[in-house]
Parts: C-alpha cells; sequence; structure tokens
DNA sequence: CTGAAAGCGCTTACAG
DNA sequence: CTGAAAGCGCTTACAG
C-alpha cells in the first residue's frame, strides 16, 4: 500500500558502501571514523533518496526507545498545557518523543499506566502527578527508571523535582494582603498528600507569623483536590467557620474560582467583600471577573526544565540528583483591595 | 543498569514451547492455532514472569509503528487539551498511543514536522491545522497515509474530517441576537483559508438573508489569526468603520475576547452597549468578564470521533471517505443583552 | 497444533 | 578506515 521509505541497506548500495558504513557516517558520533570524502558521498545519496533513519529500528538495536513518558492529572486542567508544550519543545529538539497519559487522581490508575509506559520501554519518566509517598515513584526507583517530578517534591531521596519556590509565593501573596490591611485571613489549600498543598499551607503559617499575625487553624480549609468544585465547597467551609474573614490566599487559581462561585452562592462580592488572591497565574485568569490577583508560575520553564533535567539523567550526565526550583512573581489585579474601614475595626 | 523486561523467549523457555508459539498464544487474533492446554500455561507463565510484549519490535516486524501523529497549532489554545484527551483515550484503549507536534500557523513549517512524523513513521495522521489547500494534506494523500482532519475541511477530495456544523452554529448565534431585537449585527470573521473561518463567515451571510436583513460588507472583519490580539485589532477595525453597531458575532471565542479588549478600550461596555457572541465555549467562558454567550462544541467528542475514524481506515476499513459532522449548541450567558431603544430606533 | 527459519532496520563489537 | 556478522524482540510464511 504506502510506500516504503527508504532503508539504510539501500542508501549504502547507492553509495557502492557497507550499511555499517552508512550507519557511522550518518551518526555524528561515530561520523570521524570514516574518511571525509565516503562520507560526503553518502550524505549526498541520502539527501537524494530522502533517507530518514528509523527510530525504532535504531531503538530496538540500542535498547532506547527514544520515548519519555508524561504522567499528568488531566490535561484540561489549563496548568498543563503550557508545561507541556515546554516539554515537548525541548525534547523534540533532541530526537525524543512523549508519550502522555492523563492519569486522573486515583493511585491505582497511576500504577497501571506506569506499567503500560514500561511496556512500551520509555527511557524516562516526568512525573506531575507524585503524592509526597508516591507507589509510581518507588517503583521508578526500583527499576532504576530515570525520573523527574514537576510542580511536586516527593519524601523519597534521590529523585529530581522542578518545582516552584511555594513558601515565596504565598508570602509574597500573604505580604501583598496584609499590605492592605487585612488581618484575619483565611487560607484556601490543597490536597495535603500533594506536596504542594502541603508546602503552600506550610508557607501560609510562615508568612503570618513573619507577619505577626496569629495563627488560627479554623481559618485553614483545605480542598480535597485542585478544582473548582473542591475550592467551592472548601471556601464554603471556611465562610460558615469565620464570617468575619477579609482576604482569602488560595492555594491556586482554581481552588480560587472555586471561592468565587461560594462567594457569590452567599451574596458576598470580591474584593469589596472579601479579597482573594490564587496561585499559579494560569492563562484567562486577566479576564475572569474579578481579574485574578494571583502568583505567577513560569509554566513553560518549568517544562523546559524537567526535560533538560531527564535527558541529563538519561545521558548519565547528572552525578547527583539535584532539584530546580524556579522563582514566582506576584500579579496584582482586581481581587484584591485594601480592607473595608468597618471590617477592619471589628 | 536498569532491569531488562522480560522476552518473549524467556517466557518459551519457562513454558517449554517455542517463541513462536509464545507469540500465537497471546495474540488475540491468532490464539485459536494453539491448543487451550498450551495458551493457558503460556498465559500463566507470562504473568509470572511480568511478560509485556515490546510493541516496538512487533511494530518493527509488522511494518506497523502503533503511533499516530497529531499535528496541533498550539496546545496552549484552550480548544485543544479537551480535543487531545479525547484523541489520546480512545487511541490508548486499543494500544495506539500520540506523538503531538505543536505546529504554529506556519505552513512550512507544518511540512516539515510532517517529515518527522513520517519518520517516525506514524500509521496516521490527526491534523488539526489544516488550510482549505494544504500542502500536508497534499503529502499525505501522495503518501497514502491515512488521515483525517478535526475541525477542518480542505478541499482535496477524499479526505475524512470531523467537524461541526458551523453553518447552523452561527445561525443559531444571529438568531439569538436577532430575537434579542438587533439589527446591525457585525461579523469578526476568523482567517479565510481556515474552512472554519469561511465556513461561518458564509454562515453568518445566510442567517442575515434568512433573518430579512440587508447584508453590508462594511460589517464582516477577517482576523489574521483566532487569537485574542487578532480579534482586538479586528474588532477596532469594525467599531471603526460601523460605530453604530449593536452586536457582534465572532468566528470563535478567542476573537470575542479580543472584542472585549477593544471595547473596553473604546470605552464601551458589553452588553449594555453592544453584544457579542462567541464561538467554542471553551472551557472558563462562563467565568469572563461578562460570561460569554456562545456556541458549544463538543471538544472531547470530536477528538474520540477523529480517533475512531482514523483507526477504522487504518485498519483499512473504511470502504469511502466519509465526514462526521457534529451538533452544536447555543449557550447563552450574559454578553448579549435586548437591544438599547434608542439603539434600535437609530 | 507446533517448531525452525528468516527478516523488519538498525548498531556495534570484531576483524582486517 | 571499512566490511561481515550477529543480534535487539518480535511475527509469520513454511514445513511437518
Amino acid at each position: 500500500m504506502r510506500r516504503p521509505r527508504a532503508t539504510i541497506r539501500q542508501v549504502a548500495e547507492a553509495a557502492g558502501v557497507h550499511a555499517s558504513t552508512v550507519s557511522r557516517a550518518l551518526n555524528p558520533e561515530t561520523r570521524t571514523m570514516v574518511s571525509e570524502e565516503v562520507v560526503r558521498r553518502i550524505e549526498r545519496v541520502a539527501l537524494d533518496l530522502g533517507y530518514q533513519p528509523h527510530g525504532m529500528a535504531a531503538g530496538l538495536r540500542r535498547q532506547r526507545s527514544m520515548a519519555v513518558g508524561v504522567i499528568l492529572p488531566d490535561i484540561t486542567n489549563p496548568v498543563f498545557p503550557p508545561i507541556l508544550r515546554g516539554i515537548e519543545d525541548t525534547l523534540s529538539s533532541v530526537g525524543f518523543f512523549s508519550i502522555v497519559a492523563n492519569a486522573g487522581d486515583d493511585p491505582e490508575r497511576h500504577l497501571a499506566i506506569l506499567d503500560q509506559m514500561l511496556a512500551r520501554r520509555v527511557d524516562g519518566l516526568i512525573l506531575a502527578t507524585a503524592r509526597r509517598r508516591d507507589a509510581v515513584v518507588e517503583r521508578c526507583l526500583a527499576e532504576e527508571l530515570p525520573l523527574v517530578t514537576i510542580n511536586r517534591t516527593v519524601e523519597q531521596p534521590g529523585v529530581c523535582a522542578v518545582v516552584n519556590d511555594d513558601q515565596r509565593g504565598i508570602r509574597m501573596a500573604v505580604e501583598h494582603v496584609v499590605e492592605l490591611g487585612h488581618r484575619r485571613i483565611g487560607h484556601l489549600g490543597g490536597p495535603q498528600e500533594l506536596s504542594t498543598g502541603f508546602g503552600r499551607a506550610e508557607g501560609f503559617r510562615a508568612a503570618l507569623r513573619g507577619a505577626g499575625i496569629d495563627l488560627e487553624p479554623r481559618r485553614m480549609v483545605f480542598a480535597d483536590a485542585y478544582s473548582r468544585p473542591a475550592g467551592r465547597i472548601a471556601a464554603l467551609e471556611l465562610l460558615g467557620r469565620e464570617p468575619k474573614l477579609t482576604a482569602i490566599v488560595a492555594a491556586n487559581d482554581l481552588l480560587a474560582l472555586g471561592a468565587y462561585d461560594a462567594l457569590r452562592e452567599r451574596g458576598l462580592r470580591c474584593p469589596d467583600n472579601l479579597s482573594v488572591v490564587g496561585y499559579n497565574d494560569m492563562p484567562l485568569m486577566d479576564l475572569v471577573d474579578p481579574p485574578l490577583t494571583t502568583v505567577r508560575i513560569q509554566h513553560l520553564v518549568m517544562g523546559q526544565q524537567a526535560a533538560r533535567l531527564l535527558l541529563d539523567q538519561m545521558q548519565g550526565r547528572s552525578p547527583a540528583a539535584y532539584d530546580v526550583v524556579l522563582k514566582p512573581e506576584l500579579v496584582v489585579r482586581a481581587s484584591t483591595a485594601r480592607v473595608a474601614r468597618e471590617a477592619a475595626a471589628a
């Protein structure tokens, strides 16, 4: 049916050499082994014939697939597309490709997906789903599969990660509302099994301390998931517990949007009655109503760095495990405002 | 370094049979060739050893890679994640995986990417970047590579597509604003090289005719790209030409968001001064300010159907090319309102 | 019903 | 510097 592509043997015949010579001539690492003149001849023939090496055949022989697995909760969550873009861009520039799986939140399924990835003989894995203790991570470590976690950190030692400086990010958020006069500040936290949820909650506590504000545990509520519905439910809980809150620092934009929903239901207005700050600065956050004040993280760069880190590992270039920690940036928009005088006095 | 996975030979030895028998026993299509008892024995051994067939080795032998290429403009555009999700879900359920490329808008680059896909020996291609006349499509046809276009249609005959009924969708949008009393309605159109931009403009003309409104060509403006900045520029042009417009039907949500930007710049308010309707109902369109009235298309289903269509073709199950046409749905939110009395009279 | 052989398209020790 | 051979892990005519 389909016109087959030229093989290395055809190139060899056309150039009057053996296939192994073609292989050497076309591989930058072995090119020096063959005489310049022959290299030139082979290159010309290869071009004429439109020869493209068959990556999978090469992979079979070399025992590397040139594939890396990317496991994420759900590509439909707007945080991930730019991350994925960064990954794909840097991977494809060096001949690797990625196989992405939408794994959801169920740890059982994560393992099943890891199995599929292993069956495909991926050369490495980028994990955006890691929990603080994670079975997938354990298996990868046992199998000695190169691994980097993204936006997540893991308790097991020896795992590379690219993350944000969440302590700093949350501190910027808290300091921002404190400067606006807020003192009764709540935290709409993320799932505590996730390093981000955990770390941001820690950051919140530390930031309050830094601002000289007493920590009221009932002002911290944790959502089950980083989703808008989970954010709504948790925000409702928070408002129920602490009606006098004047500001909410959310662990994530989606949670902040859920808080918007909750406020609307309660007949409250943001920022008039309550200031809200998000985390991530996903696409379109400048266009929601009100435009969300949030902490911007560098999604694209995260993806690029994760791919770099993984490539280093796969090529044995990384003697010791290390993390890349990215710096966040506060983006002030219209969801935060100076605290109302009566609220401040109350 | 890495513990290698079990091979078919190891399974064969452990089961006391030849590798070819293992191969037959484990493949549903050839299983009947081997005695039930042997099948059972082999299956047990395979399970014990954690045997997973090496897909690429099998692919090499069978001359199919089990990979399909997906070329899209940019995964970062919120329309694509759900589409991609639909594709991946249905592909992975039958053992295929996808290689996605962010190709941007440059047709030159599209061809380069096609080359990479061919070098990887993809078994088929899903194209979300197709123009009405498209060089990539032509090459695929010439190479007899199975192909389906998504959300795009192509002039060349014999190409499967999954698209929306854009005529109907735009008609619903126009009828909606007409019912609200609008008569001076503009079209913020998409690029005319794209079938969607072209078809939606056609739909707009037809819908006006259907509503008995004269077509004023200066009320139609076409953006260079489906992007928010391009939408802003085109909307500014439209407002400049026709200051008395009371409604804008955009060819796409991103263009509608660009129109929001333009209105803000001109000191106009939506929907008070001007109603706006979008197209696509991307994620978060219920949260922008004002919540966007738009035409919902079934992104996830589009992806699923595209994958189905492609699988049919790759398995030679599709005698004649056919299109899948999805039905859109109008979602009324707050960006459209009854026309102001003085505007209607003017 | 099962086995032995050949081969998919490469790469890489091993000779020379 | 180049060639001949073996082999990566499979599948599939070909025998029996």
